[in-house]
DNA sequence: TCAATGAATAAATACTTGATTATTCATTAC
DNA sequence: GTAATGAATAATCAAGTATTTATTCATTGA
């Protein structure tokens, strides 16, 4: 007999392999049971349902990926400006990866956000601190000029919707995608500064 | 016998009345022929498919609502970003009231947005230059400072994609997108201005 | 008492078939 | 020769059925 915390690991590991490799749809509860050695009926007692393993595996890709964001915040930069942009570029560029060569990731992506938005919301909420964090260093050493770093982070998000959105790249390249959103930044950081 | 340009109009206008009231799936191509009194085939003498029919009467109303901003664009504002600002929520409104109360039309949309993009994008090119226009109009009057106009309404347009993609508009009322598109506009121009 | 099972049920998906509808084109009318 | 037809064909859709898969729960074993 295992350990709930035991099951549960094993369980998510189990989901994470079968979804990644053969895709959401194409993975069964059974196959997933199988691959962690219980009964299907089992699974249940630790998730409510199929969609919520995708849920969950979305919510610990939104932990990597505000670490991520993290660690290149932590890095140095010239200015708080070139940090945001930055912070932007690491983001798109992963989403583009991930729409590149993962399909299967990607459509996972597409059923938990048309069916569990609250999810992609908490990322984003999650992201957006990183960026507020920035844009507050940015204020504290007299680069920027912002009387609420939430809400500025909250429009600068609202204006970038679209390179986090693969749906309205429509055939655009990464090196255009990046030069777009590194406008897009500038414009706004400019109108950040202090002046 | 008519003329083929006669002929050209009575079915653009039969296949218009069609869609408004049945929607695109619902209508048949044998449909619009009865209206006008002609055959199926005829039909296709004038447009390659069904879906040219729909595509023809996006581009018809992308060259309405082009005249509609330009007829908002030649009132009288205080200033070059109230223009800006007005041009923005003249666009946010129609799209609006076309999804609340034209769900046929709201359809249509969708489709030609899926498989003729390049209408859609021809229409967003069409009201890019209105909005060039405003900028250009203020830089002229000393307001602003930009160096590519051209650029500048791009950018502004990747901003505020949000609001026009009703798919990205999650519930929100017409006052909280009025609310959030002004925010994002303000700032922008702010970032615009000769300082 | 709690972890776990797996057969039973409900829901979703895939397949089949029979229309309906879009599109083509050889033919007719002007 | 150009405008127009409408029967023929191809593609799509809808309804029904079969199959698979998700989910439940009464039962079993530790």
């Amino acid at each position: 007999m295992r350990s709930p915390d035991e099951s549960r690991t094993l369980i998510v590991e189990a989901a994470s392999a079968r979804f990644a490799r053969f895709g959401y749809g194409k993975t069964t509860m059974a196959e997933i049971a199988a691959d962690c050695d219980m009964s299907v009926g089992n699974l249940y007692r630790f998730f409510p349902g199929k969609l919520d393993l995708a849920a969950e595996l979305v919510e610990m890709a939104n932990v990597q990926s505000v670490a991520v964001l993290r660690r290149a915040s932590a890095r140095k930069y010239a200015t708080a400006a070139a940090k945001i942009e930055a912070l932007h570029l690491v983001e798109l560029r992963a989403t583009f990866d991930v729409m590149e060569n993962r399909p299967t990731i990607a459509d996972m992506g597409r059923i938990v956000m048309e069916k569990r938005v609250e999810v992609i919301n908490a990322g984003l909420a999650a992201t957006r601190t990183v960026l507020a964090n920035a844009l507050a260093d940015g204020v504290a050493s007299g680069e920027f000029e912002i009387a609420d770093t939430d809400q500025a982070a909250e429009m600068i998000q609202a204006a970038t919707l679209k390179y986090r959105y693969p749906q309205l790249w429509s055939r655009l390249t990464l090196p255009a995608l990046e030069r777009e959103v590194r406008a897009v930044i500038r414009l706004f950081v400019r109108c950040l500064r202090r002046h």
